[in-house]
DNA sequence: CGACGGGTTGATTGTCCTCAAAGCCTGTGG
DNA sequence: CCACAGGCTTTGAGGACAATCAACCCGTCG
């Protein structure tokens, strides 16, 4: 694997796209970053706020012994890193080949200073991440294996149109550590909602999911 | 147990204490919620915001057969109730007798609107609320039921002050909520730190709890 | 006193983890 | 074109940790 990351053509587009009131002389820039390639890690100054542009994002807590627990992905179109501190709270990956807009967190500071509209997205923005971590917070500390995986493909499935056709980016290792769980199990249960006909693989690799039955993979998300 | 709650002293401080920027005249307003009582519930219209004056109070949510997972609880101090929307993401009730000083949403909005440095303090507790969620995320994801007891006991011995001594105000159920356990494993995790000497039960009932080695406890939090 | 809420402790069960092996696909190099 | 290595996934067997079910204890309060 080619591990390098590549600058692309610079822009001044409205800040990560997302926060567009700020058509002021901006820079953004994008950037790729290889597939496994650390974006940012734990603890690290947070000089950037990124936006996904193409590919897909791990953000990820270590324990000392090496245990993992990712928090969130980040899909084509979401903006993370946004720490509103000093330093980055997780690591980020990139989970495939990913391109991302990134900006100076202190551009972004300075006019939500200036202008309430700007620091009101900052804070939309921040209560989503927030509304996100508690919805999986039950997840982790109350639902079983089953309940978890169903949840984690309605999830996709959502955010990634939501027309039943699931491409994971991710391996099944980052889906288990996302979900509290072992590869094993996660495995485990996606074979078992095969074998009873709620989703088909599509394709050669088993990242591809149909979901057949919408309805009965919602019932089983409590 | 008396089930009323009962409204005290009205008063225009600042916001909520916290928020001292706003010296207007918004005025805000003491209640007492008897132990038990629920201050708002899930999904209800978010009309105020609340800080707990004394006592404390638990926030959750609930799956469909009961399953209950404790978000948060929030002490002497602490600012909650604070959706930045309009409905209320978790219930809330008081663990024991508890008074809360309240203020209307709208009004801290319509001050946020106007004054950056209002609007600013706002997403400092929504950032430091998040921070708490991912925290969580990590320990019910991957801590085991002794490293989940150990934080929790470190957690609730710095926000109480952080002498040694912790005067617990919830019972078992409402630990083993918060931590993804059950009461039972909660009991036998903090007996046998009894039993190896970390920790001592202070008076006659078991929530007054004395870190006798804090230092073994923090390395149980790997 | 007796009921009740809260806590502890014991016996057993069950879910998920661990360890292990094997299959499949991709990419690489001969 | 084939062989082979490596990454990823599945599947099985056994084990461990926490859950469940149950009994009992202790204070408090009516």
């Amino acid at each position: 694997m080619l591990v390098h990351a590549s600058v692309k053509r610079p822009s001044t587009l409205g800040i990560l796209g997302t926060l567009s009131q700020i058509h002021t002389a901006s820079i953004t820039t994008e950037f790729t970053y290889n597939k496994g390639l650390e974006i940012y890690g734990e603890n690290e100054p947070a000089d950037y706020v990124y936006q996904v542009l193409d590919g897909a994002v791990r953000s990820y807590k270590l324990l000392s012994d090496g245990r993992r627990q990712i928090g969130a992905f980040h899909l084509v179109g979401d903006v993370f890193g946004l720490e509103n501190g000093v330093f980055h709270r997780f690591t980020a990956e990139a989970v495939i080949d990913t391109t991302v807009r990134l900006i100076k967190r202190q551009s972004l500071e300075r006019v939500a200073n200036a202008d309430v509209s700007v620091a009101r997205n900052l804070l939309t923005m921040t209560t989503s991440s927030l509304q996100h971590a508690e919805e999986h917070m039950l997840l982790l500390g109350r639902k079983s294996s089953m309940e978890r995986v169903a949840a984690f493909l309605l999830e996709m499935d959502r955010r990634l149109n939501g027309v039943g056709l699931v491409a994971l980016p991710m391996c099944r290792r980052d889906i288990a550590d996302y979900l509290g769980l072992t590869l094993e199990t996660v495995s485990r249960v996606l074979s078992k909602l095969h074998g009873i006909g709620i989703l088909n693989f599509v394709g050669t690799n088993q990242r591809e999911i149909m979901l057949v039955d919408r309805r009965r993979l919602a019932e089983m998300n409590v």
